[in-house]
DNA sequence: CGTGCCGGGGT
DNA sequence: ACCCCGGCACG
């Protein structure tokens, strides 16, 4: 450390010196090494630097290394030592296990339309056993993922992969268990059963690959955006496996103990659990999956898809094709009595949100060790629609989670597939250009943190694993758009800049931006 | 060619 | 996050 700091500090000295020149006051001697390109006016630059640069420098080098060092270091060891572990363990693995396992049982998995409650719970039993009876399967498990997620916990490290062992064989389990044991789909047609099959299996993998990195950011039901988005900020979401929560979800009315939502750890779980147990049914929230699964491992983002039904008047959010599939059905379509028949009409009236961060994970990791983070960002305008629409969900589904709930405190974008449907909420990247001052919307797309992406849910056609690829390509397509208004400059600013007003000499007069040679924050057009 | 600034690299 | 710079598009 204190080696570290001296040679940074140093560098960063003789760095200044060389480009303000040595600390004798009036160094009448050119600088044409000053930032390597030899400007006559430069000389004009040294002087002043000297003055407050060069001995501010010197002051905070004795305070830094006599100081700084050594208490830091102790601080940090002291951090590890003591602060680091103790909390971990008893929050993590304790909770994990314990709550986890009730509301397991408890979030059995309750459709809120057509599905018959008892059947599920007859699975999920079954399963339970099965699952404990069982132990680790050999199946190799992206350790990476699990690793990344929690890296700093070695107690939650343990636990949680167990955990996704578990989940694994659970998985697996339930592969084989769901497609003899459910009947749910009933009238399933036998043809889909078998792509399901298929699609099952690719969704175990994308599970897998996905889901060990979700982890609940402890946050709030009602949390509102984080006003620091744009800066990269990270804000509370879920992650890539949300997708699976939105089955749980509608249990936790039958969850008298909804999993806290501070708790990461345990909320994890049992949210898994379930929600495995439906992919079997739910073939096309598995093509979705399939389709997230590509961009959100490379981004190592989190992303959370809804889907909105787009009848008129309704609006309402479901975490799952097949539940806003349902919905469409039975609500508006009115075809109650069967439940199962699905002609593919309904994806016409849905389509499907995608919400996503980057940069979460990173927050995440930091933030799922303890903190609660109660505390609620301050909103931004956007957020309305999404709040709104939230609470839609939330009402109409009951479904939602608070944690699933706490996940879409992001700013989403809606993009309708089928061109041909009804009102997109919001416009799609491409036609931001319009923009006046392109404020609002280029900067949605330029922050990383979210990115919108729409994709064609359509559950009559199944797909094989195998074709990740294409999907990835066809998402990389979709969600290009706010990537190419990047190729497109912005027309630059006309007005007055730093460097002309306060030319080259006085660059030390210059915004900060400026100086960085990045837009000018001063003279903003 | 000067300027504004994006993208990316280093610390 | 801060700092810097290569390089590009615009005028």
């Amino acid at each position: 450390m204190q080696a570290r700091r001296l040679v940074k500090r140093s560098s960063l000295g003789s760095r200044r010196l060389s480009a303000a020149g040595p600390p004798s006051a009036a160094q009448p001697s050119p600088e044409p090494g000053a930032r390597g390109v030899p400007k006559p006016e430069s000389s004009w630059r040294p002087p002043r630097r000297e003055g407050s640069g060069a001995a501010l420098e010197e002051e905070d080098e004795e305070e830094d290394v006599v100081v700084d060092v050594e208490e830091e270091d102790d601080a940090d060891e002291a951090e590890a030592g003591s602060v680091g572990s103790p909390p971990s363990e008893p929050a993590g693995p304790v909770k994990g296990h314990g709550a986890a396992r009730g509301s397991l049982k408890a979030t059995s998995i309750k459709r809120e339309m057509t599905f018959t409650a008892f059947q599920q719970e007859d699975i999920k039993s079954g399963l339970n056993q099965k699952l404990s009876d069982q132990h680790f399967f050999p199946l190799g498990m992206k350790e990476e993922d699990s690793k990344t997620a929690d890296t700093k916990k070695p107690g939650r490290v343990h636990e949680h992969e167990k955990e996704s062992t578990r989940s694994v064989c659970l998985l697996e389990q339930k592969r084989k268990v769901v497609s003899s044991n459910i009947d749910v789909p009933p009238a399933r047609k036998s043809s889909e059963e078998l792509d399901m099959d298929k699609v099952t299996a690719a969704m175990v993998l994308t599970s897998l690959s996905t889901s060990p990195l979700v982890r609940s950011p402890p946050v709030r039901p009602n949390e509102s955006l984080n006003g620091s988005w744009k800066e990269g900020g990270f804000v509370p979401s879920s992650t890539s496996s949300s997708g699976y929560w939105s089955w749980s979800a509608p249990s936790d009315q039958s969850n008298p103990s909804t999993p806290s939502p501070p708790l990461s750890a345990d909320s994890f779980k049992p949210f898994r659990l379930p929600s495995q147990t439906d992919d079997g049914i739910d073939e096309a929230e598995t093509s979705s999956l399939l389709f997230d699964e590509p961009i959100p491992r490379k981004r190592k983002n989190s992303m959370k898809v809804m889907f909105k039904c787009l009848w008129k008047n309704c609006g309402k959010v479901l975490s799952t094709a097949v539940g806003i599939q349902k919905h469409i059905r039975t609500i508006h379509l009115g075809r109650v009595g069967e439940s199962d028949y699905s002609d593919g009409e309904e994806d016409f009236y849905y389509t499907e949100i995608r919400l996503n961060t980057d940069s979460v994970a990173d927050g995440l990791s930091s933030l799922s060790p303890v903190s609660p983070s109660l505390a609620s960002p301050p909103s931004f305008p956007t957020q309305d629609v999404s709040k709104s629409e939230l609470s839609c969900a939330k009402t109409d589904t009951k479904g939602m989670t608070p944690l699933s709930r706490s996940a879409p405190t992001n700013l989403y974008l809606v993009h309708t597939d089928h061109a041909y449907q009804a009102t997109p909420p919001v416009n799609i990247p491409g036609s931001t250009k319009f923009m006046p001052n392109g404020n609002s919307f280029s900067i949605s797309w330029q922050s990383p943190p979210v990115t919108f992406t729409g994709v064609p849910v359509s559950p009559t056609h199944t797909r094989p694993a195998g074709s990740g690829e294409q999907k990835q390509q066809i998402q990389t397509v979709l969600s290009s758009p706010p990537r190419a208004s990047v190729g497109l400059r912005k027309p630059r600013g006309e007005g007055k800049k730093c460097r002309k007003v306060y030319g080259m000499e006085n660059r030390d007069m210059w915004c900060t931006a400026c100086r960085w040679k990045k837009a000018c924050q001063r003279f903003i057009d």
